[in-house]
DNA sequence: TTCTTAATGATAATGATAATCATTATGTTT
DNA sequence: AAACATAATGATTATCATTATCATTAAGAA
């Protein structure tokens, strides 16, 4: 959580780190400024702290119904979405993924995402 | 190409239909509009088209730098993304992947999205 | 040809995110 | 502890992608 070089630590920046680490379901920068309502912090800055923090590699971010989620697993890791509530499942990577590279002539492969998709069990 | 029971094959169907068919760059709504743009079709229509088709299993879509990217590829495949000029290719998927389903209990999974990061030959 | 109504196109509305900029406050230096 | 340099904030506006609205047009059937 501490930021780069020449980077302040700020009672915004811990706010916005504890609220992505306090809830484990990957939430949108408006989820977190609600979250935060009563500090007063400002939307913009939530913004510019979820970002910055993707930036330093402290949080992982994807795209999901059109809105950016926020992941503080950085890790290597899939997800499981059910398509009904919406919900995001962190889950293991299938074994030895990495060895099964595409098929693309002269690339390099640094990383993935891996998305399942399907119903979750209260959906049922 | 041909659309949903009660509705109508127009024009403007027609050329949405083969634009995305003939470039195989998985493009947005607007790039298709813009390569339209002689033909005289709207914005609206466009998006209309686009999403009607991807509801009716034509085309598939997904997420990309903010917006959604259409692919004319429906059968399950994977993407490789260069992070630098942002191109996407179709690759295929890795084999068995479909039996390496994620370990969260009582989930009906039915699908999944995979795309690889890296950098391209070009780019490198 | 007429008729029904789905589809269109122009435009406004919405929603998410980024940019701007005057003000505040962090961390360092004296 | 006071002063300082400047990074960060918050309010706001701007931007961009997408959706909604609605009067008009045109498929496709009768």
């Amino acid at each position: 959580m501490s930021p780069a070089r020449n980077k302040r630590i700020t009672r915004q920046r811990q706010l916005v780190y504890d609220c992505v680490i306090d809830r484990k379901d990957h939430p949108s920068a408006n989820e977190v400024f609600v979250d935060l309502q009563s500090s007063g912090i400002g939307l913009a800055t939530v913004y510019r702290q979820l970002s910055a923090m993707v930036d330093e590699g402290i949080l992982k971010s994807f795209e999901h119904s059109g809105q950016i989620r926020y992941d503080p697993l950085v890790t290597p890791h899939a997800h499981f979405v059910c398509t009904v509530c919406d919900k995001i499942w962190d889950v293991d990577l299938p074994e030895n993924i990495f060895l099964m590279t595409p098929n693309v002539s002269d690339v390099d492969v640094y990383g993935l995402e891996l998305t399942w998709k399907g119903i979750c069990k209260a959906c049922k």
